[in-house]
DNA sequence: GTTGACAAATGACATCGTGTCACTTAAACT
DNA sequence: AGTTTAAGTGACACGATGTCATTTGTCAAC
């Protein structure tokens, strides 16, 4: 977390660091985005980065999670507008992503963060999804979900069920951004995987 | 690709600087792991590993994919064991891994890789399963593959169903390392895992 | 309005890591 | 032996990180 002299800031001056922070990010992954740059970019002395953030993580992910916040309750609208049912709100959820790209800055940030995603990027990602324990999502969204439709009503498979449809959500999109489909493509192959885990890959 | 001098080095030589690398990427990821640790615990100077590898990747890359390979061999192996069935094969292909542990070297390199996995480092395990369009290995699995058993005989959803098959695997292992789960837990999430694949998520 | 105390700002610096290159040594071939 | 080609070597230039002693700013109390 940033420290609290961040938070402190001067409003225009806070947003002038987070712009150079997203504009390194957004050009290189985060090993090689460097903190020479992001001050120079800034106009503020290498002290003073540290006056306001452990480190290059540390920025980093607060960016990424002021990021994933924001979709994450685009998802929930999803899920409510589909009734519960997961699979439709989750292609709504990929569908509307693709085609409102987000401005190229942050198009490019989460494309760096996807194709170099460590286990705690992904973390950041499907908490968007699935939320910590302790803040409860995960229960939130099992509640929304409308159970009828699945094959079991036992929580813990569909614990497992969100989990498989989180890993192959991600997946798309990490497809969508290394093959650099086209959003048509992109939609084509989530909706044909989609299909396939609603109904199953064996004959029953 | 390592260079053409670091193969004609002696075995004797080359194995050393093998197990120097594993060492120090068994000790920390790949970003955070150091040539001078590398060069130093194998006893040559810093100027010969830039005789052998382009840089840092280039060694590490080249251990993964002997890593990988060894285990694409074991994989198809198990398909044929259990005639094409892909779910049987990989599940027997998981549950073989977790439990003839490889050495603690191993076993921590793999751990570091998968925790920090970049697209690239995704692509090589991966590789280990679906192989690359121009070596043929993606045509062979779906040669091999049972397709009665299958809800499909089209070839491009088989892709797609390969396609979930290991991106479900991958989050298992992804899942076992990061929560430290017992053998017989990460087995048991598996099961479920395989068993809603084969079934599909929604009723019928 | 001066003082004192605390928070924030600053940039030089120590440290470490990478990749290169000019030079040395060894090997192979005539 | 002499020449050519390959391999070995480590000092060095460069760039990045995180720290710290010092300076600057702010604000309440007197």
């Amino acid at each position: 977390m940033p420290k609290q002299t961040f938070f402190n800031l001067p409003e225009k001056k806070r947003q002038h660091l987070i712009n150079a922070a997203e504009e390194e990010f957004a050009r290189v992954p985060l090993h090689e985005a460097s903190i020479a740059n992001i001050v120079k970019s800034a106009g503020i002395p290498r002290g003073s980065f540290y006056q306001y953030f452990e480190n290059k993580e540390d920025i980093y992910f607060y960016l990424l999670k002021e990021e994933t916040d924001a979709r994450r309750i685009k998802f929930f609208q999803k899920l409510e507008e589909h009734d519960g049912d997961i699979i439709n709100a989750v292609t709504d959820f990929y569908y509307e992503f693709l085609v409102e790209l987000p401005d190229d800055r942050e198009f490019d940030f989460l494309k760096n963060a996807l194709l170099h995603v460590t286990h705690k990027i992904e973390d950041a990602f499907t908490a968007a999804f699935k939320g910590k324990h302790d803040t409860g999502f995960f229960n939130e969204v099992i509640e929304m979900i409308d159970k009828d439709r699945l094959n079991t009503k036992n929580d813990t498979e569909i614990y497992h069920m969100l989990q498989i449809v989180i890993a192959v959500v991600f997946r798309n999109f990490v497809e969508k951004f290394s093959k650099e489909l086209s959003d048509d493509e992109a939609i084509e192959h989530f909706t044909i995987e989609m299909n396939l885990l609603k109904n199953g890959l064996y004959k029953n």
